[in-house]
DNA sequence: TCTGGGGTCCTAGGACCC
DNA sequence: TCTGGGGTCCTAGGACCC
């Protein structure tokens, strides 16, 4: 740099110089805290939500606050289970139209930065990518910002990519770490390598078993598996990506071109299980009207349908068919749904039924 | 712990074609 | 005619994530 008199009126900065990092945004309990938004007085309680707020019903929790999991609810837990750990919580309803527009200010505030490259993640979770010397100067300031504008709270884990930014936000988290860490390849092997596989993003409890039967139980020992070997046994692209998940390896490059949809679909769990095919028969026209009037007011034609049912007591079957040419029209994809639903042929009792449309 | 609803991607086998 | 190899599409299921 050329110095001179006008250096004198730059900003003063003992940084370095800018890198390309990963900032993974996470808002604490997000649905949660959403609903103290607009109800205050529910603050420091016990909160519940999920299903239609009724604990007696069929349905799982989707959040509960710090105070209800400190008595063991947690997110998928049966809502009778929930209540029977912590009767004194409040039940919620979800609701999904309410959570995507507060989410929707979220994002909103994460875009207006400049010069940062903004990837959604659902409701609660963002990618960010920028060039800047110094990361957690920047994420305390989307965390600041975030909170001001929306009042909500949120962890941020940097990374050198976004895997590791993404696994940082849960040494970020409250309880754990103090709104932002950052996990990169100088501190992996420190932080990482004693941990169980189901650590990592992408790995549940199927592959931790699947790989614990061949020896591998813990991210060292799964870095230092060989791809080859783990492609033969778990799947010619599965297994070696499971080697660089070992290895702190991932996309390095946040995208920000909006995400296209794959497929639009619903799904409805009865409270008492359909033991009338007609009755099956009328719900499954019912989803599909309910699926075509989503896809026709995006405009995107269905190519495929596929339908989807659990007999009691929890056994799931999908069956699909290519439409003879894309459509929008309910009438055409109820009765194509139908026909996909003939194929099955058991007439068990039906606790669950769904229909999705693909493009 | 009797297990929601919305999605994505990978795999493997069979069909079909050249 | 007893029988190859490659490519692509379709389909069902599995696993994972939020």
């Amino acid at each position: 740099m050329i110095t001179g008199p006008v250096c004198h009126a730059l900003p003063v900065t003992t940084d370095g110089p800018a890198h390309h990092w990963v900032l993974h945004v996470d808002l604490d309990q997000f649905i949660a805290a959403a609903e103290v938004l607009r109800r205050p007085e529910l603050a420091g309680r016990p909160v519940v939500v999920g299903g239609k707020g009724d604990p007696t019903q069929r349905a799982v929790v989707a959040t509960a606050t710090y105070e209800a999991r400190a008595f063991g609810v947690r997110s998928g837990m049966p809502l009778r289970t929930a209540a029977k750990r912590c009767p004194d919580a409040v039940f919620l309803p979800a609701d999904n139209p309410y959570y995507e527009q507060v989410s929707e200010e979220v994002m909103a505030t994460l875009r207006a930065r400049p010069g940062t490259v903004v990837e959604v993640m659902g409701w609660d979770e963002a990618f960010v990518g920028a060039e800047t010397a110094d990361p957690e100067e920047l994420a305390g300031t989307i965390r600041r910002e975030i909170l001001e504008r929306t009042r909500l709270h949120s962890s941020v884990g940097i990374g050198d990519n976004m895997l590791r930014a993404k696994l940082a936000t849960a040494f970020a988290k409250p309880g754990v770490g103090h709104g932002t860490y950052r996990l990169t390849a100088a501190n992996w092997d420190a932080v990482m390598a004693h941990r169980p596989t189901t650590a990592l993003w992408g790995i549940g409890t199927r592959t931790a078993r699947k790989l614990a039967e061949r020896g591998i139980e813990t991210v060292a020992q799964l870095a230092a598996a060989d791809p080859a070997a783990l492609a033969a046994e778990l799947g010619p692209a599965l297994g070696p990506w499971y080697v660089q998940l070992g290895r702190g390896i991932g996309r390095v490059q946040v995208e920000g071109t909006p995400w296209v949809p794959r497929s639009r679909g619903h799904e409805t769990t009865f409270q008492e299980n359909l033991t009338e095919w007609a009755d099956v028969r009328t719900e499954v026209a019912a989803l599909a009207r309910r699926v075509a009037a989503d896809i026709a007011a995006e405009d995107r034609p269905a190519a495929r349908v596929g339908v989807k049912v659990r007999f009691a007591p929890f056994s799931t079957y999908t069956r699909s068919a290519t439409l003879g040419a894309p459509t929008l029209d309910a009438d055409v994809l109820a009765a194509a749904a139908l026909d996909v639903l003939e194929r099955f042929t058991s007439r068990r009792p039906v606790r669950l039924l769904g229909v999705r449309a693909e493009f």
